[in-house]
DNA sequence: CTCATTGCAAAACCTTTGCATGCGC
DNA sequence: GCGCATGCAAAGGTTTTGCAATGAG
């Protein structure tokens, strides 16, 4: 559980829901539950995941309608997509989406934290004439919370 | 087309080989194959290609048989797997695999080249109380190469 | 000869697509 | 009512599994 509100003084369920609305998207209740759902996470979450808790609110809800709702929302910004080793991931985007920052990544409770370091502002060697155009930097570990807790 | 011989003055090919016949793998038809086509690699491949490499060599070569031994060269240690965007890929494992390293990865034609600067040698700061196990640093851009090619 | 490895076939997933129906605006 | 979203069904792609046959050591 949790929302905190943001400077508007909207709920993070609300804030997508704003969202949503102005892209123009129809405020179904499919995606009413998916707002709900993913203001409610700390961490990343599989199609199916998200799939089995909306056939929960939604009977004979298709998986397609999970997957075209997840593509929309990411390419609305509304969510954000991760490659992991167990496969393709989602979570709300960053808050701080408009500082540019990077992730702690909590091994066990798959929670997220952003750092405040980013290795491109320190000196570091690339190979003579080639051109940067993008970097990704993750720190995994055990958050606080995981660490007490085993 | 790359090859370089190590110390002991063995082909990358004939490295491999050596390293399976070490795990006490057996050297197959289908397994010189696949050292031959990983050892001639710069880049990424997924099964997919790998498969329609090795077919070329081997009628009536099944899908499984691919993946079953990618899957072991990654439990060796002998090739290394990615996740990315559009899928599962693999490549040999860096030469250097005894130096921590980082990689610079060519988003044109894919090949990577090793980076010696590892963030985590920096002052990098991590929430407090938090148990850092692992971290992830990739550099995307033009190599050398692609940017005069295009 | 023995057992790891392969080929084959089938199944289990995951993800996408087309089309008629339904629902938000 | 119009048009986007959904549900349904089906297909395409990837990856895994069981089992009998084969071939490396």
């Amino acid at each position: 559980m949790k929302d905190h509100s943001n400077a508007i003084g909207l709920s993070t369920y609300e804030h997508i829901l704003k969202e949503m609305e102005e892209k123009n998207l129809r405020i179904t209740e499919q995606r009413k539950t998916i707002a709900r759902w993913f203001a409610d996470q700390s961490g990343f979450v599989t199609p199916r995941v998200v799939y089995e808790h909306m056939t929960q609110h939604h009977s004979g809800l298709s998986f397609d309608t999970v997957y075209r709702n997840l593509r929309t929302l990411v390419s609305l910004g509304i969510l954000e997509q991760f490659e992991r080793a167990d496969g393709v991931k989602f979570r709300l985007h960053c808050d701080s989406h408009h500082a540019h920052h990077h992730h702690f990544i909590c091994t066990s409770c798959e929670s997220i934290f952003p750092l405040d370091f980013c290795p491109m502002d320190t000196k570091i060697r690339v190979p003579e004439h080639f051109f940067v155009s993008g970097h990704r930097f993750e720190v995994f570990g055990l958050c606080s919370d995981c660490m007490i807790n085993t």
